[in-house]
RNA sequence: GGCCCGUUGGUCAAGAGGCUAAGACAUCGCCCUCUCACGGCGAAAACAUGGGUUCGAUUCCCGUACGGGUCACCA
């Protein structure tokens, strides 16, 4: 650069002639947010490639409740810089799916009435294909300082250094003796312009990888930054900027304060750094949480979209877990401390939990369906009938038509279900998915009610037989639980059965067998299954007929 | 390969120089019980490794191993 000092102002008009605008201009339009002290702006920013997994829920409840329990923002911006990558209907999509997780923006790339996408707030467009002419104002600016440069690189050029690279054992990257446009003269770069040769625009940079410094990451704490020292592309050959040009320029002027991202950006830091001090931006704060992991065989691997189902949430939701199921579970992963407080506060809302990042785990947590269906349980043991039968048949209209219409016939019968073993301090816990309904409860219609349920072995067909024909004789829907009960040890003991399971444990060789047993074949001849529901409680919301007419049909059978 | 991050029971994890190293899920056993589902009690089960520093290291430092991430005109 000793030779005639290249002329930057000169080059940014050359690349950037359309651009009149002016960094400060942009300051003017997108001012500093008048929020409090201490409140946190932050936002989720995906790319539009249609599959929504669950480290969007990581992320976004992670800055959703960093903004919002500190009285801040949180937005949606789109990051549509991929034209390859991008999939139509895709944000519509990522903005319902996430309203169902709670997560829920204040401003950014909103759906209106009509379900299209569109920009709510001041900070737009939210969508980053609709900014260039930002992203020019401080391309231009960088290059008028020297701090850009446009690179005439073909893909074969780039290509033809990486290999060479590889044989000099040397790192990969466009800098050094590879930096080939780094230093050229005006002439030259002239030329190419003329000849209409597409070019990218590089950050001429002067960090050395001698130079380390510590920086603070809100999760991982205090982390070795080696500086960068590579010429990366801010703007591609389109004029659309690349990830991390795009990072700089718009959380800098959406006034992002805090940056909630997958760890894998880690390793990108040192480049933000540098770029947001080129700019002149101030830095946000950092937040790099750790992938989700997944066993496979004896070690972990982060979790894989081709590979693993779980990782996209139209899973959940085809199998029915209750989205709130999902996030508690999640929550569980991401702030340590948050299963104590929802055991002393288990009805307390979400918001209620002090969420913080330094309760987060550094490294990346093993996702965990069985501890998912625990939680899920818990939570829908928690829940009231009715809701219960609102969240089924919602489920069961789109996935499961057949069960839908017996499920919904007769709503209070439904519900009456539902109700068994609900509410108290111990409600049953049968199921963690919309999904397994079917197989609890299935059986109080005709249509999945299994006709040649197994009887407990041992028994003969005839005993069963005589003992279903004694209880039919004696059954009364009118009777209550007691006299029920009653009449069944009666039968028991006629049959030589033990009236209590205690008095046959004692001596077995004394009788046949005991009570259990007898209901067990009431309980497969009414249900088709050794394993149901309080008993009594099914056959009362059965009703006489339908109960009475199942075991006259099994007398026949076991008769036949 | 360079750079970076991580490592407490099978899993999630508390602990931040001195503890019999919490708790939850899963597993197993017992109790309760007409089955199941609950609920109760109990068992088994961990600081990757080698050096330092220290009177004392799971905890601090360095190395090693293992795992992960990243090195694109993808985010």
């Amino acid at each position: 650069m000793d030779q005639t000092l290249i002329d930057y102002e000169t080059l940014a008009e050359w690349l950037f002639p359309e651009v009149t605008e002016t960094p400060e201009d942009m300051e003017k339009r997108y001012p500093v947010r008048g929020l409090p002290e201490g409140a946190v702006v932050s936002r989720l920013a995906p790319s539009p490639t249609g599959f929504v997994h669950l480290g969007n829920v990581v992320q976004g409840l992670t800055s959703e409740r960093l903004a919002h329990q500190s009285g801040g923002v949180l937005f949606l911006r789109i990051e549509d810089t991929d034209a390859k990558r991008e999939v139509k209907g895709a944000s519509e999509i990522l903005i319902e799916m996430l309203s169902h997780y709670g997560i829920v923006f204040d401003e950014g790339a909103s759906l209106d009435e009509n379900g299209a996408i569109c920009d709510k707030g001041d900070y737009g467009p939210y969508k980053q294909s609709n900014r260039a002419p930002i992203y020019h104002v401080y391309a231009k600016k960088l290059v008028r300082e020297g701090k850009a440069y446009p690179c005439f690189c073909t893909e074969e050029d780039l290509d033809r250094f990486h290999a060479e690279q590889e044989a000099e054992k040397a790192n990969f990257g466009y800098y050094g003796k590879w930096a080939k446009w780094r230093d050229r003269s005006l002439e030259e770069i002239r030329e190419q312009l003329d000849s209409g040769t597409p070019w990218v625009l590089r950050f001429r940079s002067t960090g050395s990888i001698e130079h380390k410094f510590k920086y603070n990451d809100l999760i991982k704490g205090e982390v070795d930054i080696t500086e960068n020292d590579i010429d990366h592309v801010l703007l591609k050959s389109d004029g659309i900027p690349t990830y991390h040009f795009a990072h700089a320029v718009d959380d800098h002027l959406m006034r992002t304060t805090h940056v909630v991202r997958g760890d894998e950006w880690l390793s990108g830091l040192p480049f933000h750094i540098q770029l947001f001090q080129a700019l002149g931006f101030r830095l946000p704060k950092y937040v790099h949480i750790g992938t989700l992991m997944k066993m496979d065989g004896t070690s972990k691997r982060k979790l894989s979209k081709r590979k693993d189902p779980e990782l996209a949430l139209s899973y959940y939701k085809s199998v029915g877990y209750p989205t709130d199921s999902v996030v508690e579970y999640l929550m569980t992963i991401l702030n340590s401390n948050f299963e104590d407080w929802r055991r002393a506060n288990p009805l307390a809302p979400l918001d209620d939990f002090k969420f913080s990042a330094k309760k987060m785990n550094a490294a990346g947590s093993l996702f965990d369906l069985a501890k998912l269906s625990d939680v899920s349980k818990n939570l829908i043991s928690r829940m009231s009938a009715e809701d219960v039968y609102n969240a089924v048949s919602e489920w069961a209209k789109e996935f499961d038509g057949e069960f839908y219409d017996d499920f919904t016939r007769e709503p209070a019968f439904t519900k009456a279900v539902l109700a068994i073993g609900r509410g108290g301090n111990k409600p049953r816990k049968d199921f963690a998915t919309w999904s397994e309904v079917k197989g609890y409860m299935g059986f109080m219609f005709d249509r999945y009610y299994e006709a040649n349920g197994a009887y407990p072995d041992g028994f003969d067909a005839g005993t069963i037989a005589d003992i279903l024909t004694d209880f039919l004789s004696t059954y009364s829907s009118a009777d209550d639980q007691t006299v029920w009960f009653d009449k069944m040890k009666d039968i028991a003991e006629k049959h030589g059965f033990a009236r209590e399971t205690k008095e046959y444990k004692a001596s077995p060789e004394a009788y046949r067998g005991h009570i259990g047993d007898i209901s067990a074949f009431v309980r497969v001849a009414v249900t088709g299954k050794q394993n149901s529901p309080d008993l009594y409680a099914v056959m009362s919301i059965l009703g006489h007929e339908v109960a009475t007419s199942r075991i006259q049909k099994q007398i026949e059978r076991l008769r036949g």
